[in-house]
RNA sequence: CGCGGGAUGGAGCAGCCCGGUAGCUCGUCAGGCUCAUAACCUGAAGGUCGUCAGUUCAAAUCUGGCUCCCGCAA
């Protein structure tokens, strides 16, 4: 078919990736806008942007589609379908249905649960037990379209926001890949119970609460890792947690019980696995203790 | 020119401010003890202190350039 892809971040990549893998002919790529970003705050555009302009693809960086004449460069491509990940703006009428078949969408949760910008890292923060990719056809609304197609993925207590986001990339590029192969129905409406919102993260919700319970505590570690990291702090230091374990064990929440960084939370405990301290590279916790020490009884905030 | 931290035997750290024999916790290897062990004891190997230049009688340490890694902020 003919498509144009549009997508920014790494979790699109796969996607692209898939479909050009599948055959589809792909007549242009949009991408959010090269901006200032990361340390020397140099501007630097998206993954997508990269990767398609190494593929000899067009790429167009709108920063809206809202004007007249954008809505028709777009529809001047004459696409069959336009397939849409993590793009990062929202698609006007006049876009959704300028292609023949649609706009189809991979989102990185089951709808209608975590509809919204951060469904990975929510879905893990909350304690889902499962969560998955939806396919679905576009509408107006914010994640509100029929859905074609939906993959279940298990979250178990290694899970990280890290290792589901690179599983339900590729899961959801070839659900894309497959529904893109026979013809395109309409969908099934999103049930109407059981909607929630994943609202994007926040940087002052990245420090750890130890006074939540051991599983919460870990949920939030581990929904947060490695981007932006749960943190707490140490001898006015900061240190991301990125990898915990629930174990027995009881004090005063944010204490250590031992010296191997086991710290006690409002309910149970839990053991950090894998830290990274500003200005060092992420490592197990055994590493750093060899020459840090953190002393049971230490308050750690 | 956004702000800042770091690079020291295989791993993690100290030493640097106040230049002068490179240290700690582990790991590795050998031997010992033990019914046995990730335990304990003894000993050993292993480092151009990221890189290039400068200052100096002397540089891990002071000065400047470069490479790579990371935190904040976006």
């Amino acid at each position: 078919m003919r498509l144009v892809f549009m997508g920014t971040p790494d979790f699109a990549l796969a996607t692209l990736k898939a479909i050009i893998g599948a055959g589809h002919e792909i007549l242009c790529v949009y991408s959010q806008p090269p901006r200032p970003a990361g340390r020397g705050m140099a501007t630097r555009p998206s993954p997508v942007h990269t990767f398609a302009e190494a593929h000899g693809i067009g790429v167009r960086t709108p920063l809206s589609l809202k004007a007249a004449g954008e809505q028709q460069r777009f529809a001047d491509l004459k696409p069959d379908a336009a397939v849409v990940v993590a793009y990062g703006l929202l698609l006007p009428e006049a876009v959704l249905s300028a292609p023949k078949l649609g706009c189809f969408n991979v989102h990185a949760s089951l709808l209608p649960r975590w509809r919204g910008a951060a469904p990975i890292q929510r879905a893990i923060m909350a304690g889902d037990a499962e969560t998955g990719v939806t396919i679905m056809r576009m509408e107006a609304g914010l994640d509100t379209g029929p859905m074609l197609a939906v993959a279940k993925v298990p979250i178990t207590a290694d899970t990280t926001a890290a290792t589901l986001h690179d599983e339900l990339a590729e899961v959801g590029a070839s659900l894309m890949v497959d529904v893109l192969s026979k013809p395109l129905g309409s969908g099934i409406a999103q049930p109407v119970d059981g909607v929630t919102y994943a609202r994007k993260i926040a940087k002052a919700e990245a420090r750890i609460d130890f006074r939540k319970s051991a599983i919460e505590v870990r949920n939030h570690i581990h929904g947060l890792s490695p981007y932006p990291g749960a943190w707490f702090s140490f001898n006015t230091q900061r240190i991301k947690v990125l990898k915990a374990r629930v174990v027995e064990g009881s004090g005063v929440p944010g204490s250590t019980l031992d010296d191997q960084l086991t710290i006690a939370c409002g309910v149970g405990a839990v053991q950090v696995l894998e830290l990274q301290r500003e200005g060092k590279g992420a490592m197990a916790a055994g590493e750093l203790l060899r020459g840090l020490a953190i002393p049971t009884h230490t308050e750690l905030t």
